[in-house]
DNA sequence: CGACTAATTGAGTCGCTTCAATAAGCGTGG
DNA sequence: CCACGCTTATTGAAGCGACTCAATTAGTCG
């Protein structure tokens, strides 16, 4: 049983759609589970037992082919929901890529309990809708854009991204819904080079060369490996080809 | 007004998990819509006004970067959903490949529907969690697969989607939730060269050697532009890439 | 039948990958 | 603290797959 009052992500995630009692209910099957990184969640087409909710740290969610070759199709940040709720096989394969702590329900009380809550089915909905969209957005990424595009991008949304979850680490209690925090001007990047390629669907060297290249012409700085430094944000903007 | 008891998709649309009383409501406030060939039923980034269920023909849910390469992010069937219920903005264009049907409800109406009958929104949810799986299974085709390897699994696809459509048609009543009709060996095809290409991240040439490709090889056979034949669905199946 | 569009085929180029070598971080233990 | 080894990243050179540009052929419809 998880302590929802004092949970990292409660004003964010799934649950800040609950009442206290609501919440508490839902709490008391749930528990927290460490994944080491490089731990496996979850296999994709594996029989879908639970499903969670990222208190801390970044999963990657991905799928291969058989020889191999993976993709990336998602990160899941802190206050993300995770599983296939009424499905009984994963989508994906769900994999730590730092350590990380999630909220773990078993997926058949979960979908009960949402069958009896529809107002956390309706939160579902909506998350779902907008993965849905960005994996979308995704496709036009993959699929028709050029190397240095998908970089441009990637920094881009990156940014966007990680400035939510620091500000929601500096100050959980206060929310604003829909307001976007500042994008960030340095970037840790959460990812090694190897993860990058494989959400951009690009080799490790292309990657490299792409940002050394980035650097070259001073649109970006690289003080070591794990740090991105955005010097000129329009630059990107303009040239991520959307 | 429509009349959903002689609607084509009743079964098999969203409307299917209404009783007969909530579907006439529904219908009460939605009408069929013609689409011709060429016309666009909502445009990416404009306000999300309407939200459809499609009765007969095809559209594409295509974006665009804004120097016009385009990726087509899905194709919409009859009795698929379209639009972005509780958004207010279009996540994407809708174009009919097809002189199409739709049936058409103002979004706000659709969503105040939904608030009120939560079994229709539990439908959404799966229908959407759906979409996101295969819009997350392109994402690997379009990352990692070779151009043989895209076509190659395009053409099962749609063999399998194709299949669903056409004992739909043969046989709207009867029901079979969950089985899957046998895949069609001789397709149809509803979409152009240069739509297969924006649906694979290919170019027109690319699509067009690859078919002359597998019809050298005797695993397809391509009697007129419009129609495959596939001979070997087995070899398609191992250079499919998954 | 002729004009138009869609599709195929060919030749050449380019961008990304592949293969290979070097360099830079980073943790460990002396 | 630095030397050492290991991992991760960068850089270079060569190859190849898909693209581009261009010409031809095959359908389609008035």
């Amino acid at each position: 049983m998880s302590n929802c009052d004092a949970c990292l992500v409660s004003g964010l995630s799934i649950c800040s759609v609950l009442t206290t009692d609501e919440r508490t209910e839902l709490g008391s099957f749930g528990h927290i589970k460490t994944v080491k990184r490089g731990q496996t969640l979850q296999w994709e087409g594996e029989d879908s037992l639970f499903v969670a909710n990222v208190i801390d740290g970044l999963l990657k969610l991905s799928t291969a082919t058989s020889d191999g070759r993976e993709q990336i199709v998602g990160l899941a940040f802190p206050s993300d929901f995770l599983g296939q709720p009424f499905h009984s096989r994963n989508g994906y394969t769900a994999t730590a890529l730092v350590d990380s702590r999630v909220c773990l329900f078993t997926r058949t009380a979960f979908d009960a309990f949402t069958l009896e809550h529809p107002e956390l089915g309706h939160d579902l909905l909506l998350r779902t809708m907008d993965e849905l969209k960005s994996a979308r957005h995704w496709l036009l990424l993959l699929g028709r854009k050029s190397a240095g595009e998908k970089i441009s991008s990637f920094l881009l949304e990156l940014s966007r991204r990680m400035a939510r979850v620091v500000e929601n680490q500096n100050d959980n209690q206060i929310l604003c819904p829909g307001a976007e925090p500042a994008p960030l001007d340095r970037i840790t990047l959460p990812v090694d080079r190897q993860q990058i390629a494989d959400i951009l669907g690009l080799t490790i060297e292309t990657v490299s060369r792409q940002f050394s290249h980035l650097r070259a012409i001073g649109v970006i700085e690289l003080p070591d490996r794990r740090t991105v430094e955005i010097l000129d944000r329009a630059w990107l903007q303009e040239n991520a080809g959307n």
